[in-house]
DNA sequence: CGTTGCATTGAATCTCGTCAATTCGGGTGG
DNA sequence: CCACCCGAATTGACGAGATTCAATGCAACG
């Protein structure tokens, strides 16, 4: 059983205000804008508000009614799933351009929570399932971001249930180099803005499995820590053959 | 690391042949198909084939190149994951009415074998991708369910990472009953088609592991085993706790 | 009636989780 | 500026629990 940080509710530091501009946004071309043709890219601006998150507060809980959508425009959020008995499970580690509200149900069944302070655009969700209809574009787009996001569910089962701890993470640092390579920054170092606590959550394993593994990669050469949040991948070759991923 | 079951790869038993037949289809109010309105319904069986598999024969292959999506009609697959060293996952066990072709990738990310002789209806992609432009409800229906692919997906990375080795199969028995009243079968005593390396690779467990489970839920009096392929339960209040479910 | 494949059970092993101690780094207040 | 404190990360020792290895049981089939 593991402590949790201290959740902060929404409302109390998160601020929202109307804003227009998504001409200048770092991340509309990997976001649902993406699919929008560009006299549509305005459509999304009438209905959108903006969303600001310090580290570890909580956009929403497992249970809450979902009544917005969100694209993350920078920073990052923990998807999880939680027991009565603390155990939890994180889902995925939400980057710059991912949406949430893909699966679309009425209740959230995980909670989302920032990692690092969080800038989001926020849809209210039946203005956006109106606009879905209206903009055929837009739809297949999210449909499009549905289907990826089932093949990373997917791909994370076997990752949970047949990966050794150390395959466990070299898959996940390799996995997030990629995305920071996809959202313009290099792909070493690498930021690891999560906790140790995060970590273990995503790979299901305990914090000090995660540290040892740690270590095992860097005895064994393939990474080099300058600090807890902040690794070097030394050998991108060899930590991709022991994740077991093709080359 | 396990043996597998003899593969027979696919065209050896499996036949194709026209078949215009929807109105007595057992499945229609749970598959694609649900999603169309009445003077609809025929669209699907002009691009139609049907397909029969044998135990264990193999529909595809990881890396094949995805030409046909499916609806199961009758049997049961399992879709699976594999690692050059023959760990293996499965990522699912297909039941009446399920879609194969949900993730939309041009070629398999996993592969799918009968587990029990199945019947299919088969649909070329290119043709099911123009029927889903020219009919609205076809494309969101498909959209529909792939969002409820990726909650169950998502579902089931917390059973992986974080539920012991008892609560995974008091969760797997209860989803099993759960699809099987959804077929228009009792919810007790209930079939398990699948081998016990099957549930392992499911449970991300070992056969032995998976035994002993079993004879832990029997000796809590939660359920009973007529054979290894039948179970009955007992305790469904008690199993659903196990499981850490909502009641 | 022997063979074969699968499931169960037992015993030994080992990995990972638990508990505990130590280190490290960042922030605060004197 | 430094001492102190606190939370997080690392490391070590130990033990529980799952895997591995091995033996037995059981049912289907030729």
């Amino acid at each position: 059983m593991q402590v949790r940080s201290n959740m902060i509710p929404f409302p109390l530091n998160g601020t929202r205000q109307a804003q227009g501009a998504c001409a200048d946004c770092g991340v509309k071309s990997r976001a649902v804008c993406a699919g929008l043709a560009p006299e549509e890219t305005g459509i999304l601006t009438t209905i959108m508000s903006t969303v600001t998150l310090a580290p570890n507060q909580l956009l929403f809980e497992q249970g809450d009614l979902r009544s917005r959508a969100y694209t993350l425009t920078s920073g990052m959020l923990r998807l999880s799933v939680s027991l009565p008995d603390g155990r939890r499970q994180i889902a995925g580690f939400v980057t710059p351009g991912d949406y949430l509200g893909l699966s679309g149900e009425d209740v959230h069944t995980q909670a989302a929570e920032a990692v690092t302070a969080c800038r989001l655009c926020s849809f209210p969700v039946p203005e956006m399932n109106r606009l879905m209809e209206q903009h055929p574009r837009l739809r297949d787009r999210l449909h499009e971001l549905t289907r990826k996001a089932l093949l990373e569910a997917r791909g994370n089962l076997l990752m949970l249930g047949r990966l050794t701890p150390n395959e466990k993470l070299a898959r996940f640092l390799l996995g997030l180099s990629d995305r920071a390579v996809e959202n313009g920054q290099p792909a070493t170092p690498l930021a690891l803005p999560m906790t140790r606590t995060d970590i273990a959550d995503y790979l299901g394993l305990t914090i000090e499995t995660v540290s040892r593994s740690f270590s095992a990669l860097k005895t064994r050469g393939l990474i080099q820590l300058a600090d807890a949040h902040r690794v070097e991948i030394c050998d991108r070759p060899g930590l991709t053959a022991l994740a077991g991923l093709p080359v």
